[in-house]
DNA sequence: GAAGCGTGGAC
DNA sequence: TGTCCAAGCTT
Protein backbone atom coordinates (compact mmCIF):
# COMPACT_ATOMS: atom_id res chain seq x y z
CA UNK A 1 0.00 0.00 0.00
CA UNK A 2 0.86 3.29 -0.76
CA UNK A 3 1.20 4.55 2.67
CA UNK A 4 1.78 8.31 2.60
CA UNK A 5 -1.33 8.94 0.59
CA UNK A 6 -3.21 7.49 3.93
CA UNK A 7 -1.67 9.75 6.38
CA UNK A 8 -1.23 12.53 4.13
CA UNK A 9 -5.13 12.10 4.18
CA UNK A 10 -5.03 11.75 7.83
CA UNK A 11 -3.19 14.38 8.89
CA UNK A 12 -5.23 16.63 6.47
CA UNK A 13 -8.82 15.60 7.64
CA UNK A 14 -8.59 14.39 11.34
CA UNK A 15 -11.27 15.00 13.19
CA UNK A 16 -10.73 17.23 16.56
CA UNK A 17 -11.83 14.26 18.62
CA UNK A 18 -11.65 14.87 22.48
CA UNK A 19 -9.15 12.56 22.89
CA UNK A 20 -6.62 13.31 20.44
CA UNK A 21 -5.84 16.39 22.49
CA UNK A 22 -3.77 14.76 24.87
CA UNK A 23 -0.98 11.67 25.40
CA UNK A 24 -1.88 11.23 28.94
CA UNK A 25 -2.22 7.10 28.99
CA UNK A 26 -4.95 7.11 31.37
CA UNK A 27 -7.32 9.15 28.90
CA UNK A 28 -6.44 7.33 25.93
CA UNK A 29 -7.18 4.05 27.97
CA UNK A 30 -10.46 5.46 28.89
CA UNK A 31 -11.19 6.49 25.31
CA UNK A 32 -10.40 3.23 24.08
CA UNK A 33 -13.16 1.15 26.29
CA UNK A 34 -15.63 3.54 26.06
CA UNK A 35 -15.06 2.96 22.36
CA UNK A 36 -15.60 -0.39 22.16
CA UNK A 37 -18.01 -1.78 20.05
CA UNK A 38 -19.68 2.34 20.48
CA UNK A 39 -20.02 4.77 18.05
CA UNK A 40 -17.72 8.26 18.24
CA UNK A 41 -20.41 10.33 18.67
CA UNK A 42 -22.20 8.74 21.22
CA UNK A 43 -18.57 7.93 23.26
CA UNK A 44 -17.62 11.79 23.60
CA UNK A 45 -20.09 12.86 25.95
CA UNK A 46 -19.39 10.42 27.93
CA UNK A 47 -15.73 10.72 27.36
CA UNK A 48 -16.06 14.70 28.37
CA UNK A 49 -18.29 14.05 31.87
CA UNK A 50 -15.85 11.17 32.83
CA UNK A 51 -12.64 13.08 32.72
CA UNK A 52 -14.35 15.72 34.54
CA UNK A 53 -15.66 13.41 37.55
CA UNK A 54 -12.34 11.28 37.20
CA UNK A 55 -9.71 13.54 36.49
CA UNK A 56 -7.06 10.96 37.02
CA UNK A 57 -6.35 7.35 37.98
CA UNK A 58 -6.35 7.73 41.71
CA UNK A 59 -9.45 9.68 41.14
CA UNK A 60 -10.98 6.83 40.00
CA UNK A 61 -9.87 3.88 42.27
CA UNK A 62 -11.60 6.24 45.55
CA UNK A 63 -14.02 6.75 43.50
CA UNK A 64 -17.67 4.43 44.93
CA UNK A 65 -18.90 1.91 42.19
CA UNK A 66 -22.22 3.50 42.01
CA UNK A 67 -20.63 6.87 41.07
CA UNK A 68 -18.81 4.78 38.42
CA UNK A 69 -21.90 3.47 37.01
CA UNK A 70 -23.80 6.15 37.42
CA UNK A 71 -21.17 7.88 34.67
CA UNK A 72 -21.34 5.05 32.52
CA UNK A 73 -25.01 4.78 32.66
CA UNK A 74 -26.45 4.90 29.13
CA UNK A 75 -23.32 3.92 27.58
CA UNK A 76 -23.81 -0.12 27.58
CA UNK A 77 -21.58 -2.77 27.73
CA UNK A 78 -21.52 -2.43 31.68
CA UNK A 79 -18.55 -4.64 32.49
CA UNK A 80 -16.28 -2.28 30.77
CA UNK A 81 -16.79 0.39 33.51
CA UNK A 82 -16.35 -2.32 36.00
CA UNK A 83 -13.53 -3.53 34.59
CA UNK A 84 -11.43 -0.02 34.44
CA UNK A 85 -12.86 0.63 38.28
CA UNK A 86 -11.34 -2.09 39.48
CA UNK A 87 -7.98 -2.38 37.34
CA UNK A 88 -7.26 1.62 38.32
CA UNK A 89 -7.88 -0.08 42.56
CA UNK A 90 -5.40 -3.01 41.82
CA UNK A 91 -2.48 -1.00 39.15
CA UNK A 92 0.41 0.36 41.32
CA UNK A 93 1.22 2.14 37.73
CA UNK A 94 -0.47 2.35 34.53
CA UNK A 95 1.51 -0.19 31.91
CA UNK A 96 3.30 0.95 28.63
CA UNK A 97 4.03 -1.77 26.68
CA UNK A 98 0.94 -3.30 24.52
CA UNK A 99 1.89 -6.95 26.04
CA UNK A 100 1.57 -5.11 29.89
CA UNK A 101 -1.30 -3.72 28.85
CA UNK A 102 -2.62 -6.74 27.45
CA UNK A 103 -2.71 -8.02 31.00
CA UNK A 104 -5.37 -5.38 32.62
CA UNK A 105 -8.75 -6.64 32.65
CA UNK A 106 -10.90 -5.08 30.13
CA UNK A 107 -7.91 -4.78 27.81
CA UNK A 108 -8.11 -6.84 25.07
CA UNK A 109 -5.87 -7.15 21.97
CA UNK A 110 -7.25 -4.29 20.12
CA UNK A 111 -7.46 -1.79 22.90
CA UNK A 112 -3.61 -2.70 24.13
CA UNK A 113 -2.22 -1.89 20.41
CA UNK A 114 -4.01 1.34 20.56
CA UNK A 115 -3.01 2.60 23.82
CA UNK A 116 0.64 1.80 23.38
CA UNK A 117 0.84 2.55 19.59
CA UNK A 118 -0.97 6.02 20.37
CA UNK A 119 0.48 6.96 23.85
CA UNK A 120 3.88 5.69 23.71
CA UNK A 121 4.33 5.46 20.01
CA UNK A 122 4.84 1.51 20.14
CA UNK A 123 4.91 -0.25 16.87
CA UNK A 124 1.63 -2.62 17.12
CA UNK A 125 -1.13 -2.73 14.74
CA UNK A 126 -4.68 -2.17 15.71
CA UNK A 127 -6.80 -4.61 14.03
CA UNK A 128 -10.73 -3.44 14.87
CA UNK A 129 -13.82 -3.78 12.53
CA UNK A 130 -12.66 -0.65 10.54
CA UNK A 131 -9.09 -2.06 9.81
CA UNK A 132 -10.17 -5.26 9.00
CA UNK A 133 -12.90 -3.89 6.34
CA UNK A 134 -10.03 -1.51 5.11
CA UNK A 135 -7.54 -3.90 4.41
CA UNK A 136 -9.54 -6.65 3.42
CA UNK A 137 -11.43 -5.24 0.34
CA UNK A 138 -7.71 -3.49 -0.16
CA UNK A 139 -6.70 -6.79 -0.56
CA UNK A 140 -10.06 -8.67 -2.04
CA UNK A 141 -10.08 -11.34 0.66
CA UNK A 142 -10.01 -11.70 4.60
CA UNK A 143 -7.07 -10.40 6.07
CA UNK A 144 -5.43 -10.96 9.22
CA UNK A 145 -3.53 -8.44 11.05
CA UNK A 146 0.10 -7.31 9.77
CA UNK A 147 2.06 -4.83 11.19
CA UNK A 148 2.42 -1.03 10.38
CA UNK A 149 4.78 0.45 8.15
CA UNK A 150 7.95 2.42 10.31
CA UNK A 151 7.02 6.07 11.53
CA UNK A 152 4.27 7.54 13.65
CA UNK A 153 2.43 4.08 14.24
CA UNK A 154 -0.13 6.00 16.14
CA UNK A 155 -1.32 8.16 13.70
CA UNK A 156 -1.13 4.80 11.06
CA UNK A 157 -3.65 3.21 12.96
CA UNK A 158 -5.80 6.16 13.57
CA UNK A 159 -5.77 6.48 9.83
CA UNK A 160 -6.92 3.44 8.92
CA UNK A 161 -9.69 3.27 11.72
CA UNK A 162 -10.81 7.07 10.73
CA UNK A 163 -10.60 5.47 6.70
CA UNK A 164 -13.32 2.47 7.84
CA UNK A 165 -15.29 4.62 9.68
CA UNK A 166 -16.19 7.80 7.37
CA UNK A 167 -14.73 6.30 3.64
CA UNK A 168 -14.56 2.52 3.90
CA UNK A 169 -17.90 2.41 5.43
CA UNK A 170 -19.84 -1.26 5.62
CA UNK A 171 -22.59 -0.29 3.16
CA UNK A 172 -22.20 2.19 0.05
CA UNK A 173 -19.00 2.96 0.54
CA UNK A 174 -17.66 6.24 -0.95
CA UNK A 175 -15.04 5.08 -2.93
CA UNK A 176 -14.53 8.44 -4.96
CA UNK A 177 -13.10 10.38 -1.75
CA UNK A 178 -10.60 7.12 -0.43
CA UNK A 179 -7.38 7.90 -0.51
CA UNK A 180 -5.98 4.27 -1.67
CA UNK A 181 -8.76 3.78 -3.92
CA UNK A 182 -5.98 3.52 -7.14
CA UNK A 183 -4.95 0.22 -5.67
CA UNK A 184 -7.95 -1.12 -4.00
CA UNK A 185 -8.99 -4.58 -5.49
CA UNK A 186 -12.01 -3.99 -3.65
CA UNK A 187 -13.46 -1.19 -5.83
CA UNK A 188 -11.64 -2.73 -8.92
CA UNK A 189 -14.15 -5.76 -8.64
CA UNK A 190 -17.17 -3.04 -8.77
CA UNK A 191 -18.29 -5.43 -5.47
CA UNK A 192 -16.31 -3.53 -2.62
CA UNK A 193 -19.09 -4.41 -0.19
CA UNK A 194 -18.28 -8.25 -0.99
CA UNK A 195 -15.36 -7.63 1.78
CA UNK A 196 -15.32 -8.77 4.63
CA UNK A 197 -17.38 -11.89 4.91
CA UNK A 198 -20.27 -10.97 6.70
CA UNK A 199 -21.11 -14.07 9.38
CA UNK A 200 -24.36 -15.67 9.71
CA UNK A 201 -26.78 -13.81 12.02
CA UNK A 202 -28.92 -15.73 14.55
CA UNK A 203 -32.15 -15.10 15.34
CA UNK A 204 -32.75 -13.37 19.40
CA UNK A 205 -35.19 -14.29 21.52
CA UNK A 206 -38.65 -12.64 22.82
CA UNK A 207 -39.24 -11.56 25.97
CA UNK A 208 -42.55 -10.79 27.98
CA UNK A 209 -41.45 -9.43 31.46
CA UNK A 210 -43.91 -7.93 34.16
CA UNK A 211 -42.30 -5.04 36.02
CA UNK A 212 -43.48 -3.17 39.48
CA UNK A 213 -43.74 -0.02 40.68
CA UNK A 214 -44.26 -0.60 44.25
CA UNK A 215 -45.65 2.10 46.08
CA UNK A 216 -45.21 2.85 50.45
CA UNK A 217 -46.42 6.04 50.90
CA UNK A 218 -44.60 8.44 48.40
CA UNK A 219 -41.50 6.21 47.67
CA UNK A 220 -41.31 3.01 45.73
CA UNK A 221 -38.91 -0.28 45.43
CA UNK A 222 -36.05 -0.15 43.60
CA UNK A 223 -32.98 -3.13 43.94
CA UNK A 224 -29.47 -3.56 42.36
CA UNK A 225 -28.81 -6.07 40.10
CA UNK A 226 -25.75 -8.69 40.99
CA UNK A 227 -22.57 -7.85 40.11
CA UNK A 228 -21.89 -10.01 37.47
CA UNK A 229 -23.75 -10.18 34.20
CA UNK A 230 -26.35 -8.66 32.38
CA UNK A 231 -26.75 -4.68 33.52
CA UNK A 232 -24.48 -5.80 36.65
CA UNK A 233 -24.68 -3.46 39.69
CA UNK A 234 -27.32 -1.32 37.92
CA UNK A 235 -30.97 -0.27 40.07
CA UNK A 236 -33.94 -1.38 38.60
CA UNK A 237 -37.40 -2.59 39.31
CA UNK A 238 -38.65 -5.98 40.22
CA UNK A 239 -40.38 -7.88 38.05
CA UNK A 240 -39.68 -11.11 35.61
CA UNK A 241 -40.72 -12.91 32.94
CA UNK A 242 -44.18 -14.19 32.46
CA UNK A 243 -45.11 -17.80 32.02
CA UNK A 244 -47.40 -19.61 30.15
CA UNK A 245 -51.23 -19.20 31.17
CA UNK A 246 -50.50 -16.09 33.69
CA UNK A 247 -52.04 -12.82 33.06
CA UNK A 248 -49.35 -10.27 33.44
CA UNK A 249 -51.04 -8.88 36.82
CA UNK A 250 -50.31 -12.89 38.15
CA UNK A 251 -46.89 -12.35 36.58
CA UNK A 252 -46.08 -9.80 38.87
CA UNK A 253 -47.29 -10.74 41.93
CA UNK A 254 -45.62 -14.15 41.77
CA UNK A 255 -42.26 -12.48 40.67
CA UNK A 256 -42.55 -10.09 43.08
CA UNK A 257 -43.01 -12.35 46.21
CA UNK A 258 -40.36 -14.52 44.86
CA UNK A 259 -37.77 -11.41 44.15
CA UNK A 260 -38.74 -9.22 47.35
CA UNK A 261 -40.70 -11.24 49.60
CA UNK A 262 -43.51 -8.82 49.38
CA UNK A 263 -47.36 -9.25 48.97
CA UNK A 264 -48.93 -6.33 47.13
CA UNK A 265 -51.94 -5.44 45.17
CA UNK A 266 -51.41 -4.49 41.61
CA UNK A 267 -52.21 -2.00 39.06
CA UNK A 268 -53.08 0.16 37.17
CA UNK A 269 -51.00 -0.22 34.35
CA UNK A 270 -47.96 2.58 34.05
CA UNK A 271 -46.20 2.01 30.78
CA UNK A 272 -44.75 -0.64 28.05
CA UNK A 273 -41.53 -0.42 27.36
CA UNK A 274 -40.17 -1.94 24.54
CA UNK A 275 -36.02 -2.90 24.29
CA UNK A 276 -33.40 -4.23 22.60
CA UNK A 277 -30.38 -5.90 24.21
CA UNK A 278 -27.23 -7.38 22.32
CA UNK A 279 -29.07 -11.16 22.99
CA UNK A 280 -32.74 -10.69 23.24
CA UNK A 281 -35.62 -8.10 22.99
CA UNK A 282 -37.96 -7.73 25.81
CA UNK A 283 -41.32 -5.77 26.36
CA UNK A 284 -41.67 -4.71 30.10
CA UNK A 285 -45.17 -4.41 30.83
CA UNK A 286 -45.53 -2.03 34.01
CA UNK A 287 -47.87 -1.47 36.39
CA UNK A 288 -48.09 0.06 39.80
CA UNK A 289 -48.75 -1.81 42.52
CA UNK A 290 -49.63 -0.87 46.57
CA UNK A 291 -47.11 -2.85 49.63
CA UNK A 292 -49.51 -4.63 51.88
CA UNK A 293 -47.36 -6.55 53.93
CA UNK A 294 -43.75 -8.54 53.72
CA UNK A 295 -40.08 -7.59 54.66
CA UNK A 296 -37.40 -7.46 51.95
CA UNK A 297 -36.31 -11.08 50.77
CA UNK A 298 -32.55 -11.87 52.52
CA UNK A 299 -32.47 -9.94 55.78
CA UNK A 300 -29.86 -12.28 57.10
CA UNK A 301 -27.36 -10.29 54.84
CA UNK A 302 -26.23 -6.54 55.99
CA UNK A 303 -24.77 -6.60 52.26
CA UNK A 304 -27.92 -7.48 50.50
CA UNK A 305 -29.71 -4.79 52.17
CA UNK A 306 -27.73 -2.44 50.64
CA UNK A 307 -29.28 -3.35 47.00
CA UNK A 308 -32.35 -2.66 48.27
CA UNK A 309 -34.16 1.13 48.65
CA UNK A 310 -37.56 3.11 49.00
CA UNK A 311 -36.92 5.65 47.10
CA UNK A 312 -38.61 9.23 45.71
CA UNK A 313 -38.61 9.44 42.01
CA UNK A 314 -35.85 12.35 42.24
CA UNK A 315 -33.51 9.51 44.40
CA UNK A 316 -34.21 7.05 41.88
CA UNK A 317 -32.98 9.30 39.36
CA UNK A 318 -29.43 9.66 40.70
CA UNK A 319 -29.50 5.87 40.59
CA UNK A 320 -27.58 3.87 38.07
CA UNK A 321 -30.02 2.16 36.08
CA UNK A 322 -30.48 0.41 32.80
CA UNK A 323 -31.92 2.58 30.00
CA UNK A 324 -35.15 0.34 29.57
CA UNK A 325 -35.82 0.85 33.44
CA UNK A 326 -34.72 4.44 32.99
CA UNK A 327 -37.37 4.82 30.47
CA UNK A 328 -40.06 3.49 33.23
CA UNK A 329 -39.11 6.44 35.43
CA UNK A 330 -39.47 8.80 33.29
CA UNK A 331 -42.99 7.63 32.73
CA UNK A 332 -43.34 7.72 35.86
CA UNK A 333 -42.03 10.83 36.36
CA UNK A 334 -43.96 12.57 33.74
CA UNK A 335 -47.31 11.03 35.01
CA UNK A 336 -46.73 13.36 37.92
CA UNK A 337 -47.95 12.19 41.66
CA UNK A 338 -47.98 8.27 42.20
CA UNK A 339 -51.53 7.18 42.14
CA UNK A 340 -54.28 6.17 45.18
CA UNK A 341 -54.13 3.19 45.61
CA UNK A 342 -57.25 0.82 44.45
CA UNK A 343 -59.50 -0.48 46.78
C1' DG B 1 -14.85 -21.43 19.33
C1' DA B 2 -19.14 -19.82 20.73
C1' DA B 3 -22.02 -17.32 23.66
C1' DG B 4 -22.97 -13.41 26.71
C1' DC B 5 -22.71 -8.68 27.03
C1' DG B 6 -26.08 -2.56 25.63
C1' DT B 7 -27.24 0.98 23.14
C1' DG B 8 -27.93 4.25 19.42
C1' DG B 9 -27.25 5.67 14.63
C1' DA B 10 -27.89 4.91 9.72
C1' DC B 11 -30.86 3.53 6.22
C1' DT C 1 -41.67 -0.54 11.77
C1' DG C 2 -36.88 -3.73 10.99
C1' DT C 3 -31.97 -4.72 10.07
C1' DC C 4 -27.20 -4.03 10.45
C1' DC C 5 -23.37 -3.10 13.09
C1' DA C 6 -20.18 -0.09 15.67
C1' DA C 7 -12.30 2.06 17.68
C1' DG C 8 -14.30 -5.81 21.44
C1' DC C 9 -13.60 -8.50 25.85
C1' DT C 10 -14.45 -12.41 28.91
C1' DT C 11 -15.67 -16.96 30.06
Amino acid sequence: MRTGRLLAWYRKGARDLPWRRTRDPYSIWVSEVMLQQTQIATVIPYYRRWLKRFPTVRALARAPMDDVLKAWEGLGYYARARNLHKAARLLKKLPRTAEEWRAVTGVGAYTAAAIASIAHGERVAVFDGNVRRVLSRFEARDVTEAPPPRGKPGDWNQALMELGQRVCTPRAPRCGECPIRSDCKARASGEPERWPLKKAKKEVPHKEVAVGVIWKGGRFYVQRRAEEGLLGGLWEFPGGKREKGETFEQCLRREIREETGFRVDAGPFLVTVRHRYSHFSVELHTYHCFWRRGKAADPSSARASEGKRWVTPDEAGALAMPTANRRILDALRAAGRPPAPAF
